[in-house]
RNA sequence: GCCCGGAUGGCGGAAAUGGUAGACGCAGCGGACUCAAAAUCCGCCGGUGGCAACACCUUGCCGGUUCGAGUCCGGCUCCGGGCACCA
């Protein structure tokens, strides 16, 4: 930065009095300095005062704040100073979302503990935020971790217990049989563990889940009344809790000497189509595939090779459609002769209906593909209003719009929606099925076979089963003495932290190894921010004076999970006392910004892309950029967010120390508008430093320069 | 693959409801002031052609509706977010 010679040359225009230059190396920390002393930003409770709470999403502490943590506490400082300006009693916290794999990690790979790591890596951060001037109450703060926070948390958990909002049961995990260890989907790589590279297979195991399903209905029409909250965030929320009205109903299965299997019932949203039916389908985890596994050569492997695509949504929707024939057929309910073959599919959800389907490949393309494939009828049931219904036909795609029934018997001539309600009719009058509506939305898997992470405060007990630990022995906290030195959930292995006798009947029991979901700390961390010390979750008097979040700021990355999460829980906090009823929608307004992002330097070498970091370059005045050590021509990548894999990061703190916290936050706000992304240039920031700096002499010509001002500061 | 966004000069972006595309700003270029620079001020700044007046082209692509489309409709492309164990 230029800053040296400019103030040289300032010094040297002599004569005349030139305006001392605002330099921020001795403002900034001096009223940030001012501002602790005075305790600027604690906020206190007034009932005489109209409360603002204004929150951002709080950091997970990686070490160093990143441009995206600038730009989201810039945009929550605004808003703060605004209303505390217009005489808001203003409530502004910050903490940390502590708990997570990357601790882990870096205990794995460093041998370094993760409550080390983490609150090493707080106090880096909170030191690089103080820098940066935030409005923020630092007496507030608290990290997921603290004891005192997720004692509470467990409390809460032992409350939900009760109140029937906790069920157990099995569920799917991502196994690496190597490392002997369950995987997140980040840590599956094409289908294969990241550390061990074996071919990862799905593993059943008992899990804890919040009832958040039995709530789809109360969470999805809550959200029309979030008014204030962006229409694509709320539209996310409504596809993904996915209402849907359909038929679930149940085939007669043909007989056969494989297995006695009386009935394959099914889920569709399109009985209007059931006469277009041409084959039926199972998941690889369906009853009657692990049934036929023993019965039926290939099978076994057909349905491991399955199992092997992972748990993820993503993974099932783009693997490549496959089908196992079991010689088995369903008899279609409308006519005794006709035969559908039933089939394994690689692509059918477990968790989703009932686990099986039938398929018309007429009107789904999923089902066409899969017809094609296996060389099935493909009957056309819906004509659409232009065609002719003697020669409609189906090529390549699915025919999915609107139209007339045909080759449907009964349902012909009828539109859509005639057709599925006179099918829903007759099945339910055959008693055969019934109507149903089904929601997309699963219940919420807490269970992590993880250290790092809060405790559930349970005990298994041979005799008396599954015993909650008494709230007077909370909290259940994490033995420090722990190792690292192989993969698997350390906990697991610490017997003397394990073995515990039962608190019903006194004989050997078991703590429950597994730790929540780093999702349950941060859906309730807002609420705790309104009484961060109270001896419970929350205290009704602050809650009810603070509480709700006005505006909340966060990216779009949290548009459905965080968010969604969060709206239940406090639903369910309400159910059990911890918060009043205006709060089961704790945040009235909700704001997502862009991305930070950044353009990419690289060079070939060997065919491979070798990428600089910005601040490794320099840019000649016509646009070309160079490596600053060699001179050596890089060219320029796409501008992307910024990342580590592509070191195509700036680091705040550079950027502080070079021009001060004040230019980085008015470039954050004044470059793009806040929803949009925001690219990362130098001469925008250099743009932004002539700003201030033209700014600052205007207001000091002016004489608006703030009591207590000495010269160069504004 | 599915759900949700986005695409307008060198850059960030303006353009209720369809009506002069490019406001405002950043960067850049030229000039004034100065011994020189900084600061400040003035001017230029989408592309092509033209001395000029001006003409033509231009809002990711292809098509449509309309007297008129950045805006509406249909079909795409590319980029980004999410897909339930990353946070």
């Amino acid at each position: 930065m230029p800053e040296k010679t400019r103030a040289d040359n300032d010094r040297a225009s002599g004569g005349r009095t030139a305006p001392p230059r605002y330099n921020h190396r001795t403002v900034e920390p001096k009223w940030q300095g001012r501002w602790d002393e005075a305790r600027a930003f604690a906020a206190a409770r007034d009932e005489s005062r109209e409360k603002y709470y204004v929150l951002e999403m709080f950091p997970y502490p990686s070490g160093r704040i990143h441009m995206g943590h600038v730009r989201n506490y810039t945009m929550g400082d605004l808003v703060a100073r605004y209303k505390w300006a217009r005489g808001f009693n203003v409530l502004h916290p910050m903490g940390w979302d502590a708990f997570g794999m990357p601790a882990e990690n870096a205990a794995m790979e460093r041998g370094v503990h993760p409550r080390e790591w983490t609150y090493r890596n707080i106090d880096a951060m909170r030191g690089q935020l103080k820098s940066m001037g935030l409005s923020l109450d630092w007496e507030r703060e608290f990290a997921t971790c603290d004891a005192g926070y997720y004692a509470q948390q467990q409390a809460m958990f032992l409350d939900m217990l009760e109140a029937g909002l906790v069920a157990r049961r099995s569920s799917t995990v991502n196994w690496d049989p190597v490392d002997q260890t369950v995987l997140a989907n980040e840590q599956v790589i094409d289908g294969r563990g990241w550390r061990s590279g074996a071919p990862v297979e799905r593993r059943e195991l008992t899990q804890w889940f919040f009832r958040i399903s039995e709530m789809a209905e109360e969470l999805l029409e809550a959200i029309d009344g979030l008014e204030r909250w962006p229409e694509k965030v709320r539209l996310m929320q409504r596809n993904w809790i996915g209402r849907s009205e359909g038929l679930q109903f149940r085939f007669e299965m043909a007989p056969n000497e494989l297995v006695h299997w009386p009935e394959l019932e099914v889920y569709t949203t399109r009985h209007d189509t059931l006469f277009g039916a041409t084959f039926a389908a199972i998941s690889p985890d369906h009853p009657l595939a692990r049934a036929l596994e023993p019965k039926l050569a290939g099978l076994a492997e057909f349905n491991a090779e399955c199992r092997r695509i992972g748990t993820s949504e993503e993974a099932l929707a783009m693997v490549e459609k496959k089908g196992f024939a079991t010689g088995l057929d369903v008899v279609h309910p409308f006519d005794p002769e006709w035969r559908l073959p039933v089939y394994v599919a690689n692509f059918i959800l477990m968790d989703y209906g009932t686990g099986a389907i039938f398929g018309c490949p007429a009107h789904d393309q999923r089902d066409l593909d899969f017809a094609r494939a296996y060389g099935l009828d493909v009957i056309p049931v819906v004509c659409p209003p232009e065609a002719n219904p003697a020669t409609f036909a189906i090529a390549d795609e699915a025919y999915l719009g609107p139209g007339r029934l045909i080759n449907s018997r009964f349902l012909d001539g009828m539109d859509i929606e005639a057709a599925k309600e006179e099918m829903a009719r007759r099945i339910e009058k055959m008693g055969r099925g019934e109507r149903r509506v089904n929601y997309r939305l699963r219940d919420w898997g807490i269970s992590r076979q993880r250290y790092w992470g809060c405790p559930i405060p349970v005990i298994h007990c041979d005799s008396c089963g599954v015993v909650p630990v008494p709230k007077a022995a909370l909290p259940v906290t994490l033995p420090e003495d722990i190792a690292f030195d192989r993969p698997g959930n350390p906990l697991d292995r610490h017997a003397t932290w394990r073995d515990v006798t039962c608190p019903e009947c006194g004989t050997a029991a078991r703590r429950e190894t597994d730790t929540m979901d780093t999702f349950v700390d941060s859906s309730w961390y807002f609420a705790r921010f309104t009484a961060p010390r109270a001896e419970t979750p929350t205290s009704a008097e602050d809650v009810d004076y603070w509480m709700n979040v006005d505006q909340y700021i966060g990216g779009i990355e949290h548009a459905i999970l965080h968010l969604l999460y969060s709206r239940f829980f406090a639903r369910a906090m309400h159910r059990t006392g911890h918060l009043p009823a205006k709060s089961v929608e704790p945040f009235e307004a909700l704001f997502t910004q862009g991305m930070v992002v950044h353009e990419c330097y690289f060079s070939e070498r060997d065919g491979r892309r070798v990428w600089h970091a910005p601040a490794e370059v320099t840019r000649d005045p016509d646009g070309t950029v160079r490596l600053a050590e060699t001179g050596e021509a890089v060219r320029i990548g796409p501008v992307t967010k910024m990342s580590k894999s592509r070191k195509n990061t700036v680091d705040p703190e550079d950027i502080i120390e070079q021009y001060g916290a004040d230019v980085a936050r008015w470039f954050m706000l004044s470059d793009s508008p806040p929803e949009r992304d925001v690219e990362w240039t130098t001469a925008g920031v250099e743009g932004a430093w002539r700003f201030l700096q033209r700014l600052w002499r205007m207001l000091h010509e002016a004489a608006l320069a703030p009591v207590g001002a000495e010269p160069g500061e504004v």
